[in-house]
DNA sequence: AATTTAAATGAAAACCATTTCTACTTAATC
DNA sequence: GATTAAGTAGAAATGGTTTTCATTTAAATT
């Protein structure tokens, strides 16, 4: 179920192409976020004619179905993450060495909670992400 | 003290000039976020000379300094907005207005206490925002 | 008030991650 | 296997953002 990846791209209307697989596949086997330039490297391994516009335009969509989590980096560029925890949570992330780690709290009921009774408005999202130093890149500098 | 402009810009070690200052002043007027180049066509009502790398390079240097906030939004543009909230808190963003409104509740300690117990690693920063539509927004709709 | 110095700025150009376009290919369905 | 809608490659365009560098300005020092 984790990864049955035919399965997952059949629920969300997107055929199952082997690019999409590689994608997926790639991104199963790393514990850091990746940029879509750094998929698109490991791709070119694996396809003789693979092209950029291609791998953004499956993350978007990956992500837009919530197979995958887009990473706010500081730096403004693009990052991916496929988390084998599917359930709802956040993410810790390393500014060093890019390693992602689950953060199970959530702060989503009370933020819920407050909207409705002040704002009044209509949650369509949240982020909540904690940018920092993993416990190894902690160790390497002390 | 609030928006004694000068005084702020000279803890953060930057010289007082008239550019930044309008760009406090256009900002503290605004309840949406508004981003770089709408903030430059405002200076451009004001000065004859203005160049958008200057709003560019203001608009970061008071962010860093924690004068106004970088707002996340899903188009990946660069927006910022002057909050008189000075205590630690976090945003209610309208996707369709652009509405700012601040949301007290903040999971800091929460986190702070995962980190340091499961991830033990260093916290440098985090965000959280939460989007949506504001009231008014969604009255429009309905 | 004049001098000095580092910081700030404008204009033009560069940058470059991301998106668009078009013709071609492929997966899925029957 | 034929059909059709979706997916893809490659090249080019896009456009928000940053860099460069010569000039100007704030503000500290005479
Ligand atoms: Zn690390
Ligand atoms: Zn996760
Ligand atoms: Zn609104
Ligand atoms: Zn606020």
């Amino acid at each position: 179920m984790l990864n049955d990846f035919p399965l997952t791209l059949k629920k969300l209307n997107l055929k199952v192409t082997p690019k999409r697989l590689a994608i997926l596949e790639i991104l199963l086997k790393e514990s850091v976020y990746l940029s879509p330039e750094e998929i698109w490297k490991k791709m070119k391994k694996r396809f003789n004619r693979i092209g950029l516009p291609t791998v953004y335009r499956n993350l978007e969509e990956l992500s837009e179905g919530n197979i995958i989590s887009k990473i706010n980096h500081p730096n403004r560029q693009l990052y991916y993450y496929l988390c084998q925890n599917r359930s709802h949570h956040h993410h810790f992330i390393c500014l060093s060495c890019r390693k992602v780690e689950d953060i199970s709290f959530c702060a989503a009921k009370e933020i819920e909670g407050e909207v409705k009774r002040n704002i009044r408005g209509k949650i369509l999202s949240h982020i909540l992400q904690v940018n920092g130093l993993c416990k190894n890149c902690l160790e390497k500098k002390g």
